[in-house]
DNA sequence: TTTGACTTTGACTTTGTTTGACTTTCGTAG
DNA sequence: CTACGAAAGTCAAACAAAGTCAAAGTCAAA
């Protein structure tokens, strides 16, 4: 799939520019031979604030996008997580959160494989769905909890 | 019967796939001259936690169902648990199992705090009170499947 | 023969992707 | 300063999956 692509693509550069990447819009699509938005689709739909990306652009003649991969401290992180999630969360949104922690090192593989399960509609199975999310939030804000104090 | 013939070919799939495998629901149903759904009915009738498969999916254009096959026959501590819990379970029963995970050194302090929040009272405070040891229940037979040989 | 568990099917829903038309913003040539 | 052109942004339509659910079928056991 094209978008997987693009993001992998996106997460190498990252890599090489050491958390930081201006890109081109018009250039990249241009060159993987796609429409400009698609870049866009890719930037919004996977470098959110959740996972930890911060995004900045500039239009006009010779624009670009900056994409910046957030690296902050234990503590600001916890909290930042703990007030994110409101009062009620989705399972993929519950993810984007986790797969932030486990690439800042802040949980480990098995950590995020426990509390990836414990979240999960599976899991929530015997609540009904339209109460699922809330049960989800109470829960996963428990579990940050009880990962601060630890 | 076609349920139990597309049921063997995942198994073999699996095999195969050294205990994971993608596939395409619409593509599949394709191959075998069946409606997609029936594909969704086996998985979900016969590739069940119970049974130790975990199961994601992706919707939308490129999307896939991937199964993963836990190897319980590794742990047969954890699987000693997993068939202890049954389908309904009290917070404090739960605890109990995990001190002895953790006595024996299957799961860390840490993996030990975020477990016990997960299947807390607190934590599922937003399910009816019958209904929240089948679904502690529930949530703890899918964490100790996410813990299996990972 | 009736019942109930399991299967099969298909209509409808939800989620995710791709594309393109149109809008906004910015730098710079005049 | 203004106008123009070169970006990036936005949005909705079309498409491509998987999920859900209920009706209808099958079959064996009571």
């Amino acid at each position: 799939m094209l978008a997987d692509y693009i993001a992998q693509m996106i997460e190498e550069m990252l890599n090489e520019g050491n958390g930081t990447l201006e890109l081109q819009r018009n250039e990249m699509a241009n060159r993987l031979g796609c429409v400009p938005s698609q870049i866009s689709y890719v930037i919004s739909s996977r470098f959110t604030p959740e996972r930890g990306y911060m995004i900045e652009s500039r239009r006009g003649g010779g624009g670009c996008i900056r994409i910046i991969r957030k690296q902050i401290s234990r503590d600001e992180y916890m909290m930042h997580f703990f007030c994110a999630v409101g009062d009620s969360i989705e399972e993929a949104e519950t993810d984007a959160y986790l797969q932030n922690l486990y690439g800042n090192g802040l949980i480990s593989n098995r950590e995020y494989q426990i509390v990836r399960a414990a979240t999960s509609n599976t899991s929530l199975s015997g609540v009904p769905p339209e109460k699922r999310n809330t049960v989800r939030a109470a829960l996963f804000k428990q579990i940050l909890l009880s990962l601060m104090s630890v």
